[in-house]
DNA sequence: CTGAAAGCGCTAACAT
DNA sequence: ATGTTAGCGCTTTCAG
């Protein structure tokens, strides 16, 4: 029904040859002004616009990149896309988000879908669930570029960004010892994400460093990230029910801070509820809680620098073979 | 670097032509069951994956639809893109993303980008700042196939999916009357968006059915849709310095509700803050202010059904010049 | 039921 | 500085 100009019209009515037109479009230097002037004033005046699809397939590239987030409504995410875009348009490059909803099947089917769909490369945080690698490593093999940002595989050789989380960890559980709290709980993401062990990890050290115990038993994994709400309250009823209650909750991320606090708005009197601190991007959730204490991500800035480095291996003229780990520093926010 | 396998490759292995393969892939009658099976046992066991930019330039048609809306940030929306994605993937469509962040310019550019990216078609929900919609109209005098949800364009011919934005303003209106108040203000989002007029209407009405005079300095509109905080507390600003503080406010939107309890929390003391309700689709939001009252949208089964009336028009062997207008009912939830 | 051949629109090596 | 030609991988007449 639409049919767009192509270059093949551009070059009949201008009596020229498709690749003077196709390089004149292109801005070569072996094109006369005057024609590159003449070619681009009718492509402009008849609306031309290239067609990326035929484009894509002679070149070999897409000009498109792939991003897997476990959803998108999330404010560390979609502040990390913000980054990523602010990049890629730039360079011309297109980004396709597809969320994996913490779901090892969805991320597997997406990933395929994406690499299908011939990305030039692929930016991924992992899904909370996934815990085997190869349809990731398979791609990978095939020499497709991907960077991994936030939650990263670490036996697996390409550039990652990450913020410290074990810095951030410890920062937050600080905060609450400074308060005066004790007896502090900690609400863990799924056991086998590269996140939860850094912040386990400053979590334990804050506590170390100020001599008080470790105390197993005041630690709560949710092996869906939070993504079912039902195990975020789990965790709550178990605090609740421990003979000593927890004073404070070092939470590990934004959706479990959210449902933590959810659910003890749902179970217990507000006068009950411990002091929260944790690892958020949002910028509601201080709302919540007055008192909420929270480790700010650059996610603007991880996006940004995930995006620099897989445009850098995607536009590499020879196989990478030295990555780049970079990590960022968190921010404090204390009420 | 990496060589997929074509359909060349596995014809050359089995001795085969290229268009037989071709037809076996996508399971033409014509093929013998028995070369069918040969061939995709081999695709399988190579691992062949059609390369859809061949194939997209071929047919004319690139399998993958446009979004544009505001935020994916937003409960509405990522709920509606949830949606989205739930028949494209079924029919074999793939959902490129794009955030207008209710910028003009953004907009625009975002909508060439895709445009000029081949996709089959837009779902479009327009941005806050939008009053020009020629790059729109050029599209669709082009011929590319466009379905509006939630923010319509009304001087449009082509599918629309709404919510009942009247009767949903109305009822939470009415909530609030019910609750015994009469200073009721209205926060409005940009004047412009059809949401913001429909909305404006049950507010209008839910108060003149209850005998109550409508007073324009009650009203405060948002022209970039709270995008911008400051407007919002202006707004707020604007309430809290009137002889007669309202009692109540019906907010128009998730994102002003977040800015508008925002800003209170941080210019007035809990006892002077008003009894809120308004359009939400947040799973936190009552969380804030646990007498919050909403109006639910259906948000994923908008998002389902446009991406199906799509899918009707772009998949229409004919030009299509009935167009259906579906309009959705809100859900209230009071507490 | 299978094959040969053309062509989607663009680009790049190889002329000239 | 411009043109010729070939081909990216796939689909689809048309022919057998």
């Amino acid at each position: 029904m639409f049919k767009p100009i192509t270059i093949k019209d551009i070059a009949q009515a201008l009596e020229l040859s498709p690749s003077t037109v196709s390089r004149a479009l292109s801005d070569s230097y072996e094109i006369n002004e005057e024609t590159k002037k003449r070619i681009l004033e009718y492509a402009e005046k008849h609306n031309y616009r290239r067609n990326p699809i035929a484009s894509s397939l002679r070149q070999g590239r897409s000009y498109s990149i792939g991003v897997i987030v476990c959803e998108v409504a999330n404010s560390f995410f979609s502040q990390a896309i913000d980054g990523i875009e602010s990049v890629a348009y730039g360079k011309g490059y297109h980004v396709i988000i597809s969320q994996s909803h913490d779901s090892y099947e969805r991320e597997v089917v997406n990933i395929q879908h994406l690499a299908n769909r011939a990305v030039d490369g692929l930016l991924i945080s992992m899904s909370a669930e996934t815990k085997d690698f190869s349809h990731i490593i398979n791609l990978h093999d095939q020499g497709l570029p991907i960077v991994f940002f936030d939650r990263i595989i670490d036996t697996f050789d390409t550039h990652t960004v990450t913020t410290n989380n074990r810095e951030g960890a410890k920062k937050a559980t600080q905060s609450l010892i400074d308060r005066g709290f004790k007896k502090i709980a900690h609400l863990a993401n799924a056991p086998h994400l590269s996140i939860t062990s850094e912040r386990l990890e400053g979590y334990e050290e804050a506590l170390r460093q100020n001599g008080i115990a470790l105390e197993e038993s005041l630690i709560r994994y949710c092996h869906h990230g939070g993504r079912i709400q039902q195990e975020v309250e789990e965790a709550v009823r178990y605090f609740l029910a421990l003979p000593e209650k927890p004073e404070a909750i070092f939470v590990a991320s934004d959706r479990l801070s959210m449902g933590c606090l959810s659910a003890y708005n749902n179970l217990a009197p507000k006068d009950r509820h411990p002091a929260v601190a944790g690892f958020s991007n949002s910028d509601v959730l201080d709302l919540l809680q007055s008192d909420f204490t929270c480790v700010h991500q650059p996610a603007f800035e991880m996006g940004r620098m995930a995006m620099e480095l897989l445009i850098q291996l995607i536009e590499s003229k020879y196989p990478v073979y030295d990555f780049d780990n970079v990590v960022l520093e968190t921010e404090l926010i204390s009420r």
